[in-house]
Order: structure tokens, then C-alpha cells, then sequence
DNA sequence: GAATTAGTTGAACGATCGTACAACAAGCGC
DNA sequence: GCGCTTGTTGTACGATCGTTCAACTAATTC
């Protein structure tokens, strides 16, 4: 043979790890935990069996890895200006079909499984989604100070957030019906419906309503 | 010994089958899926490890059996005479405190971790949702032609079954900041932000609103 | 009370699980 | 081109998984 044949490419550890909780999200999208095992996980990323516990500390470990990356985008500093903005900033990332396919809300329902039982887990997910409500309610806060409107923010918060994920659900569990896009549609007139009126980025709001 | 000693109690298949199912949902709501195994819902039946399999095809079919049990309540005729009563009862039925312990909400979880992987509990799945879902589409629309209420009818039920996921889902992943009598509260909040005011039952208003 | 029925037991099976670890090799500095 | 570091491999291990099945026995029938 013309080429050297290298048994296996060598990467940083940095690196290796990321691939190996991209290959983690993607079994979990496929068959939910019972497919979050050491060989399918390894199989997915193309190592062997025993890199895993080489680069974390248990496979526990690796999904407590995971559900910090798929949480990062819930605790983002937010560039955006306006209050309004913010909130439309974080209900347009929540309904993004890059990442919010069929197969990652799988993931996120696999872990989301696993979150009521793991201690590590769970601590996590009270970390990331306090302060995903806390920016919520201080976009609100500001809105309702800014045009004097009475409103309960940390209610409106909750329900917004409880709207979100409920439309994932049911997307996920039984997507006819409606699309990310009706979904998305909904979280804003939800707010109207509050008297808050966001306007969604301008190519959303022409799918919309056309 | 006085008493003859008996090695075991023999019960008709359905008391035995219904026992099992109880003890598969004390398992889920235990430790999710990875307690839910024959071993330990065998352990918490207080039977030995063959009898899942002569009562039930697989674990799968327990599992299956399990979920039609604890979606019953969704498709449930409702013997309440009017629209408004049934969108109460429905509501009253998802936050009742008997049924959705954090116990029951864990086992939720567990089973929507798996109905997007396994074909028979997506098909359970969607036939009960759906059932559920006409069901609060014809009382809205009922409601909206009595008084004249220009509303999507579909867009409501679903979010407003959304709402109600959502809530559970919060409740059950981080329970402090609110509590079931709220989450209740804020779905009869929705409905009332588009029109339609409807009065829960009276020793729940009663705690609701003191 | 013997025969029959049908619910129950528990050992056994192969498969697969997560982890540990010794051996190996790719890429680097020199 | 030779060590050296360190990322990677693959076997081995005990534990546990779901299922099967022959044996057993509680309860019923006659």
C-alpha cells in the first residue's frame, strides 16, 4: 500500500471529549438511554470501548457533561439591547430547528428522565434553568416598569418557560398537527394575549404570518 | 406452628397483573428506567422473577399496559354537564394531588423517554393525546359559538395541554418557587387572558384565592 | 380426598452491561 | 531516528439484564 496504514488518528484530549458528547447526544437521540451505552457511545464516535473512562470519570459523568452542553444556550449572555429583544432572543433559540430536531428533543426527554434520580443532574438543572427564569423575569420586570403594566413577572416567567417545553413535548412525542414554526407563533401571542407585544426577527415573522 | 404455613397466595390473573402494574410505576417513580427492571418490580411485587413473563408477554408489554393505565384519566367520559365543567375537570384531573406525586411525575418521564423509541407506546401515545385533545377542542369551540368568541379552538387545546405538561415538567424537575394549587391557577389564568372565565371548583377557589 | 386446573417459583441460559488495566502506538521534542 | 509522552486499544472481569422452562403447589372440581 501506497500510504502508511495508521492503526488511528491521535487528538487532543479537548477535542476527543467533545466528540465523544456529540456521539453521547446523538445515541440518546436514536433509542433514549437504553441506548446510551459504553459500546454504542463508542461505536457512534468510532473508538474503542475503553475511551470513555479514559476521558471522564463514568459514563454518568459523560452525560453530566452533555446536559451542561445542551443547557449552555439557556444561561448565554444575550448581546441584545431591548428587553423585548432578549425575550425574543430566547424563544426563537428554543424553537431553533438547527438544534431542535426530533432527535435531540429525544435527548433532552432521555435526560430530562434521568434528572429526577441523579443528584449531579439534578443540581445542574436547577443551576442552568434558575438563572434561564431570572433573565426571563428581569426582561419582563423591565418591560412591565418601562410602560407601567401589572403583571406578575415571576408567574408570566413560569408559564412561558412550562409553554416552551410543553410545546417541545408535544412536538417531540406527536409532531402532526403543527409545526416549530405554529409553536413559536404561539409563545408570542401568548404574550400578547399579556399585553406584551414582541416582535420576532423579521425572516420569522414573514413565515409566519405571510 | 399454628398456622399452616403457606408458601404463597394464589390470585386470579387480573388482581396479579394489576399488581404488577402498580409496583412497574412505584419503580419508574423510584429510579426511572434503569429501576425499572424485572428484578426490582419482581422485589417490589413481592412475587418471584418468573411471573412478569407469564402474566405479560415481555417487559415491554408491561410497560405498555402500565402507560394505558395512567392515561385512562385523559380519555375518560366525562359525566359533567356542561363545556366549561369539563375544561375544569380536565385541569382539576392533570393537578390532583392523589395521582401526580413526584412519584407519578418521575414515571411520566420515564415513559415519554420511551415513547419516541418504541413503536407500540408512540401509537398508545398519540391515539390517547389526541382523544384528549378533541375532547378540550369541542368544549372550546362550544364555548367560543355560546358567546360568540372569535379563537383558533385547536391553537388553544394545544397550548393550553401544553401549559399543563409544562407545569408537571417544572414541578417535577425543581418543585420550590410554586406549588400544584398555582400551577393549576395558571392554567385557569390562560384561559381567562383569552376570554374565557371559568370558575374552578369551589373548595379549590377557596384555596386558590383565600 | 384424589384428580385437575392454573398461579407461582427459582434455577439456568446467553447476552450485555460498566469498569479496570496492561499493552500498544502515534506524534512530539531532541 | 531515538526516547518519551500520552492518547488509544481490546481483552477480561464480575454483575446484572430479560427470558425460558421444568418443577411445584395452592385452590378448585367432582
Amino acid at each position: 500500500m501506497a500510504v502508511k496504514d495508521i492503526a488511528y488518528h491521535r487528538k487532543t484530549a479537548q477535542q476527543r471529549r467533545s466528540e465523544l458528547i456529540a456521539a453521547g447526544i446523538a445515541c440518546l437521540g436514536r433509542g433514549g438511554m437504553s441506548a446510551f451505552t459504553i459500546d454504542q457511545i463508542c461505536r457512534q464516535a468510532r473508538v474503542s470501548r475503553g475511551l470513555i473512562n479514559h476521558h471522564f470519570d463514568s459514563k454518568e459523568a459523560l452525560l453530566v457533561s452533555i446536559y451542561a452542553q445542551m443547557t449552555e444556550y439557556l444561561v448565554r449572555e444575550h448581546a441584545a439591547a431591548t428587553p423585548r429583544q432578549r425575550i425574543a432572543s430566547l424563544i426563537d433559540d428554543s424553537f431553533d430547528a438547527a438544534s431542535f430536531n426530533k432527535s435531540n428533543l429525544r435527548a433532552w426527554l432521555a435526560i430530562w428522565g434521568q434528572v429526577a434520580t441523579h443528584a449531579e443532574l439534578k443540581s445542574l438543572h436547577r443551576q442552568r434553568y434558575l438563572k434561564y427564569r431570572l433573565q426571563l423575569v428581569d426582561a419582563l420586570t423591565a418591560i412591565a416598569d418601562a410602560e407601567q403594566l401589572a403583571i406578575d413577572a415571576d408567574s408570566i416567567a413560569r408559564q412561558l418557560i412550562a409553554l416552551i417545553d410543553g410545546l417541545w413535548l408535544e412536538y417531540c412525542l406527536h409532531s402532526d398537527g403543527f409545526s416549530l414554526d405554529d409553536a413559536r407563533a404561539d409563545c408570542y401571542r401568548f404574550l400578547q394575549g399579556i399585553g406584551i407585544v414582541i416582535q420576532p426577527e423579521q425572516e420569522l415573522l414573514e413565515r409566519i404570518e405571510p
